[in-house]
DNA sequence: GAACCCAAACTTTTT
DNA sequence: GTTTGGGTTC
């Protein structure tokens, strides 16, 4: 990242006024100053409330911001007015994002609003990345050195692992991965191992919680590193422990924006406080109604209570969208108006009605037919001159990807997947990652283990644990121990062999690190090391494609200066550019398509269980399906000109075929802007399964706008139909909406009583599990009827999961509340 | 010490 | 259906 020279204001010295210097910015600047603000020629084309946004730039600010008004706009205009009026230099603007995609963009439309010259404006990024360079200029303040590494899970995850092996607990019965998701929990609430609450230190590890969170702590100390919650964390206690550090930001930070606000955790929360305490010009800019990340942490009342903490504040709705049609519009306010304590917008456009379709909703029999049907649709539009790029499909979990992907790629239709398994996290570029980072960073000793056997060497369990002992007996890296350990006697000859090539290629590399290109020494590292040869020697079918990926890597390292610079942007930006050039369908979840726009929206899976998600429901109770419900908000709302929501009948879940009924949220959507689509092909007879007995044209016929239950004819059947199928045991309504199950059951929450929970009832409906420790009324042998599969024998019985022999379909594995017993 | 085979867990969303 | 991890065998 940039060196110690961040600090050179844009134009002239920080301590003088501005002077018009190089640029369109300055000159502009000038002019500003002269005339009245409405003639500044950035402000053209604001409305009223957006350029009352813009101009109220002293004191706090809350911009509420609905869904396509113009958020980004009033965001780096705000930026382009305070630079252009003189009133800050870019270094002293505090501008934070969430994702390292919103803060590119704004990079870019400041660039373009004051003439290309954003380098000026160091203070712009993640919270994640502020953060990292506030750590590294004052890093001994929390006990690390500024060439500090950041970790990410999976280096915490086998941290974690060896911490509670070592404790001499059971890694299997304390699994690390849900331990590294507890402390994600704390740091996102600031808390250090001693402000932990008691019952979350003893719902892990018998009681040790607390001492492995900070043997934890300690450990990344010693390594030099820290996590992803560190980032934000360390900051916090700089500024706590140290006011005059505090202080020093509080003079240099003039105005500080914060994007996305309703997302901010409670560390973010105190994080920006401490630091807008300075200034008071605070600007948050948010959107209760798309909240989507409250399981990470984010808390919703940061943006519902922002005027009871920066008393005074100056509240500015945004409700004028120019995104999408009316119809688009009054459907996803309908949606959203079922949700409890939100404050409150309503969106309007100048679009009418007429001209638009509705939001159209369609059935299919399973996933197959859908991801067919969508395929069709999308080759009609493309055949009427659309563009791909023009259209997305919008999933709620990553799994529904796939079945549109095989699809697509039969067609030969383009489509590209946003957001998908990550470039960064491959196996092939984690390990190449690891040789890099040793080289840089000879501490690193979670690298180092990584990577010591890969490609084999023939160091096996014995030699590490022989040098891990080494290396903790005397407080030294393990790179450190094992060059010194080579020189002794102690090793066997073969594992003293291989341990000394490595060694002493490490040390070569190191040497070369300064005097050779980035690239190329990488490449020199892969070759030297054996790893390119391993995967080249390999035979299996993914060896070519991770070989491809390791080029791709080196290639991307072009774009830095510096090895080092590479890794830094690694760590924080997981994710790799993607080629805009190419004419595609955007596959992505709907969390990521927060932020973006389509002409047209598809909305695959809206069946209870997935969407809402029958995770959200059970552990989030009420605010988790709150939570959903503004996903589907953001889903809506994403759409231009045309939204096609799509729910099937039947679609597969851990493997197993599961019969579904359509999310309540279809309900939720008024009849006067949407609309059940007449099915255009032989969808399998969808009214004459008998499941639904068809949700058909007719569902929105008598539908009750608000009539906050699910008293919706389509429901209704639903949760008849529902019933019949599964007559056993499915526990009743109970009357009012349950709160916040899955909590309180345990001290922790995470994960915890997830078997133990079985019939969920949120708002009287029911929802179908998987039990597996229930006997079946089944037997081997029994004939049975599937609606998919036909007719078959039971083959054999796992709890209530079957294994049928179909007349037709084969030996498939279901759950036995989706087939009857025929005889 | 390494390769192979089988079982279990897993699938919400991300900096 | 897939992947990962563990256990067994050579």
């Amino acid at each position: 990242m940039a060196g110690p020279d961040e600090d050179i204001p844009f134009f002239g010295e920080d301590s003088s006024a501005p002077s018009p210097a190089s640029g369109g910015l300055a000159a502009r600047a000038m002019a500003a100053r002269n005339k009245t603000s409405v003639s500044a020629p950035y402000l053209e084309g604001l409305n009223p409330e957006q350029t009352r946004a813009v101009e109220t730039i002293d004191g706090p600010v809350l911009v509420l911001a609905g869904a396509g008004t113009g958020k980004t706009r009033v965001l780096t205009t705000r930026i382009a007015h305070i630079l252009a009026t003189g009133k800050a230099y870019p270094s002293q603007i505090l501008a934070v994002t969430f994702t390292n995609k919103a803060a590119r963009e704004m990079k870019e439309r400041i660039g373009v609003l004051v003439g290309g010259a954003v380098e000026g404006m160091p203070w712009l990024g993640t919270f994640h990345s502020i953060g990292v360079r506030l750590l590294r200029r004052h890093a001994e303040l929390v006990g690390l050195r500024s060439d500090f590494t950041i970790l990410d899970t999976d280096d915490q995850i086998r941290l974690l692992k060896q911490l509670i092996q070592a404790e001499g607990l059971d890694d299997k019965r304390w699994p690390a991965r849900q331990f590294a998701m507890m402390i994600d929990g704390w740091k996102n609430k600031g808390f250090g191992p001693a402000d932990i609450p008691e019952g979350d230190a003893r719902a892990f590890a018998n009681g040790k919680g607390r001492e492995l969170y900070e043997a934890y702590q300690n450990r990344l100390k010693t390594l030099n590193a820290c996590d992803f919650g560190d980032l934000l964390c360390h900051p916090i206690r700089i500024f706590k422990n140290h006011p005059d550090v505090l202080k020093e930001y509080h003079g240099k930070f003039r105005y500080v924006l914060v994007d996305e606000y309703q997302d901010t955790n409670t560390a973010q929360y105190l994080w920006l406080r401490l630091i807008a305490q300075g200034s008071h010009n605070v600007c948050c800019v948010g959107d209760d109604d798309q909240s989507i990340y409250g399981w990470r942490g984010a808390e919703v009342d940061n943006i519902l209570r922002f005027e009871k903490d920066f008393p005074g504040a100056v509240v500015i709705r945004l409700e004028r969208n120019y995104r999408s049609t009316a119809h688009i519009l009054g459907a996803a306010a309908h949606l959203i108006s079922h949700n409890e304590g939100r404050l409150g917008k309503t969106l309007f456009t100048d679009l009418a009605d007429d001209d638009h379709d509705k939001v159209m909703v369609h059935a299919a029999w399973d996933s197959e037919e859908e991801a067919r049907a969508v395929g069709e649709e999308i080759e009609q539009l493309q055949r009427r001159d659309h563009r791909l790029n023009d259209m997305a499909i919008l999933v709620r979990a990553s799994f529904q990807m796939r079945e549109f992907e095989d699809r697509f790629v039969t067609l030969g239709l383009n489509y590209r997947v946003i957001g998908g398994p990550r470039f960064y996290e491959r196996l092939e570029i984690r390990d190449a990652m690891a040789y890099f980072r040793v080289v840089c960073q000879p501490a690193d000793d979670l690298a180092f283990e990584r990577i010591v056997n890969t490609p084999k060497r023939g160091l096996g369990e014995a030699a590490i644990r022989q040098l891990h002992d080494y290396a903790r007996a005397r407080d030294i890296p393990l790179l450190k121990a094992a060059s010194d350990l080579v020189m002794t006697e102690e090793m066997k000859p073969r594992p003293r062999k291989s341990l000394t090539d490595v060694v002493e290629n490490f040390h070569r590399w190191s040497s070369l690190l300064d005097n050779t290109p980035h690239t190329e020494l990488a490449e020199q590292i892969l070759e030297e090391s054996g790893y390119t040869a391993m995967w080249q020697n390999d035979r299996s079918a993914d060896a070519p494609g991770r070989l491809d990926n390791l080029k791709e890597l080196i290639r991307s390292m072009e774009d830095f200066e510096s090895m080092r610079g590479f890794l830094e942007h690694v760590s924080l930006v997981m994710d790799a550019e993607q080629n805009e050039d190419l004419d595609a369908v955007s596959i992505m979840t709907l969390h990521s398509a927060k932020g973006l726009e389509f002409e047209t929206v598809f909305l695959p899976g809206w069946e209870e269980g997935l969407f809402p998600h029958q995770r959200a429901l059970d552990e989030g109770g009420r605010s988790g399906l709150e939570e959903e419900r503004r996903l589907a908000y953001v889903g809506l709302t994403r759409a231009k000109m045309n939204c096609h929501i799509w729910f099937v009948s039947n679609r597969r879940i851990h493997g197993l075929w599961q019969s579904t009924i359509p999310s309540r949220f279809l309900d939720e959507l008024p009849s006067e802007h949407a609309d059940v689509a007449e099915s255009e092909t032989s969808y399998g007879g969808y009214g004459a399964t008998g499941v639904g007995g068809g949700y058909g044209a007719s569902r929105f016929d008598e539908a009750e706008p608000f009539s906050g239950s699910y008293q919706t004819p389509g429901w209704r059947r639903a949760q008849i139909n529902r019933n019949e199928a599964t007559r056993q045991n499915w526990g009743s309504r109970s009357g009012h909406a349950v709160e916040r199950i899955g909590y309180g059951e345990t001290d922790s929450g995470y994960g915890a009583g997830r078997t133990s929970v079985k019939n969920r009832t949120i708002e009287g409906e029911l929802v179908a599990r998987s039990v597996a420790d229930e006997p079946s009324d089944f037997s081997i042998g029994d004939r049975v009827f599937h609606l998919k599969f036909g007719n078959g024998n039971v083959a054999s019985i796992d709890g209530n999961k079957l294994t049928i022999d179909f007349d037709k379909a084969g030996q498939k594995r279901v759950l036995d509340n989706y087939v009857e017993k025929t005889k």
